[in-house]
DNA sequence: TTGTACGCGTTATCAT
DNA sequence: ATGATAACGCGTACAA
């Protein structure tokens, strides 16, 4: 009695494999009495369908799946638990994988759909630079969201923030303080993805304010080893301290950097915001609680998420086109940035 | 050509299905000169292989799933990098699903072990009082990580720490700095996990130092609405706060509720650890930043990842019993509690 | 080295 | 209302 299957059911039930089938995906094609017989029998034996079986024969699924690349990053927790509360709500199951760093999100895909007979793919984030040839496979509607796309992009639709301009409004903020020095804690140099355009939009600012740029304020991140979390920020600021260069403010590309930068200063003795102002990116919750709290430019996740799974089962159920949806981010002033004070200069 | 299977690039190729299988698996059995063909077919013919069918025909497969209860735990984020990667190294392949609150992991085991023919299965979390009989229906090894379960335990191994003695620990401390009224955030009284273990073991501790237990002085989560996050910590300290009672400590049951327990305090004008001092459970990286640090009773999660994989394989690969181990918490001392001063009494 | 044919567990279609 | 049987796409024993 190893593996019970659907023919051993049916077996000790006295029917066939068709029937025992038809009770289980209740059908209406069967009596009350032999139903529920087979679902006792069922119940009592600790049989299991074999989803590959299912999966196998039926043609179509109400399924979509979650890829998401980079789950550790604490930003996403939020929107996952829109997107699968949204999904949920329009009676699909939803599939959430994470995939590493090195993997290929749209071969996942590519396998995913044809095993799951997925409806749909939603990708969050990622860099997503993927030759037209793997996406015009994908023949089921996707969406990529929070995440940038290089190329033009095909087929898919698209939900986030403006980064570039958001990190502009951010870093247009600190100017606005009277802040000259501003550094910056960002992605490593061969990013492609958001790093890039908050790092676009941190100059645009700069140039905007004629500011120049200095080079001995950027800190980019050691690739292999730093990535959006608090060690990084702290490491990365302590490298910025270490160059003895004059900043009193430093934007951080992302919430848990600007945490972790914090820290360090605080441990160097430079008082946030009095000696120096910081801020970050994201809204994640850890900021508001932080001390001080963290000035900050939110992204509204809940928008994102709902629109994303909107828009993708406008395309599954309605077959509409796809769309290219930007976001408001907004900015949030706490207490961690504050005016520009010359007494500061003494040091 | 809307789906390509195998007899598609046997046909376009010339050859057989066997000899398409054959190519795409490795064998030895194959020319050189039909196997590069066939695979350069594949490759332009964006062909992929339907798992459905390859887990159906596949008696077994190296593969182990790792089950996880609440993955929006911090907590977990690292413990899952550890056991991805150990299991990785034993050339398995690790199937990571998280597992919603109201869902029942020992049922989505079984379906798993059938479906993908699985070896073994890691569950993370939860608490985990689930009928022998399900249990017995679990035919591969398990073993239960960072969680507690009631009843006895029948067939699977554990691996955590003694929650309940290292909760001890950490009261133990505080007392031993002096304090006498020592609050407590945690679980929902009727809560059967590890929240339950850690509640323990601060009562012990008051009575081992002669403190009498206060209601007043004990925070519990709404349920439903609380859980071990920032936003409960700072919710459950403000309730504190209001009940106007007197307290020097707060010992907080997670890390991430201390943090938020730091920022009530705060606003309330309490400095910490000066006025009053916080101390968590875990050892996220995230206390480690804040400021102040964080005391933390650290929870070993480098070691208990690789206890949990490595007894898992000693169970599928050579037959070994399940086992019972259980690690020794770290008490780190960090800035966030200090010595009670008698001056502060003032209150 | 290659091809033929069967079976994995299930659902769907057609009879009855 | 129920049963027999053909797929679903792949791996593999066996034959060639």
């Amino acid at each position: 009695m190893q593996i019970v299957t659907i023919k051993d059911i049916a077996r000790v039930c006295g029917v066939s494999v068709s029937t025992v089938s038809r009770a289980m995906n209740g059908h209406s094609d069967i009596s009350r009495k032999t139903r529920e017989h087979i679902l006792q029998v069922i119940a009592e034996s600790g049989y299991v369908p074999n989803n590959n079986a299912r999966n196998l024969k039926r043609l179509e699924a109400r399924a979509v799946a979650l890829l998401v690349k980079g789950m550790d990053n604490t930003f996403f927790q939020k929107i996952i638990d829109v997107m699968e509360k949204e999904i949920r709500e329009r009676r699909y199951s939803c599939i959430l994988q994470r995939v590493e760093e090195s993997e290929d999100e749209v071969e996942l895909a590519l396998e995913l759909v044809r095993e799951k007979k997925l409806r749909g793919i939603i990708f969050l984030g990622g860099k997503f630079d993927h030759p037209k040839e793997s996406l015009e496979r994908l023949t089921v509607p996707y969406v990529l969201s929070t995440s940038e796309c290089r190329n033009g992009f095909s087929g898919g639709g698209r939900v986030s923030v403006d980064n570039e301009k958001e990190s502009f409004r951010m870093v247009e903020y600190l100017c606005s303080l009277g802040h000259r020095r501003i550094a910056i804690l960002t992605a490593a140099p061969d990013d492609e993805s958001i790093g890039r355009l908050r790092f676009d939009g941190y100059r645009r600012a700069l140039e905007a304010y004629q500011l120049s740029q200095d080079p001995q304020l950027e800190v980019f991140m050691e690739s292999g080893r730093d990535k959006y979390d608090f060690a990084s920020g702290y490491r990365m600021t302590k490298k910025l301290l270490q160059r003895n260069t004059e900043f009193t403010a430093i934007y951080a590309t992302s919430d848990t950097l600007a945490l972790g930068a914090c820290r360090a200063l605080h441990e160097a003795g430079i008082r946030v915001p009095r000696d120096c102002s910081v801020a970050g990116f994201d809204g994640l919750e850890a900021g508001k609680y932080y001390i001080p709290s963290l000035t900050t430019l939110a992204q509204p996740v809940g928008e994102i998420g709902r629109a994303t799974v909107s828009q993708l089962f406008r395309r599954i159920e309605k077959r509409k086109n796809s769309e290219q949806i930007i976001f408001e981010g907004e900015l949030i002033v706490r207490e961690s940035t504050s005016a520009y004070q010359s007494i500061k200069k003494g040091v």
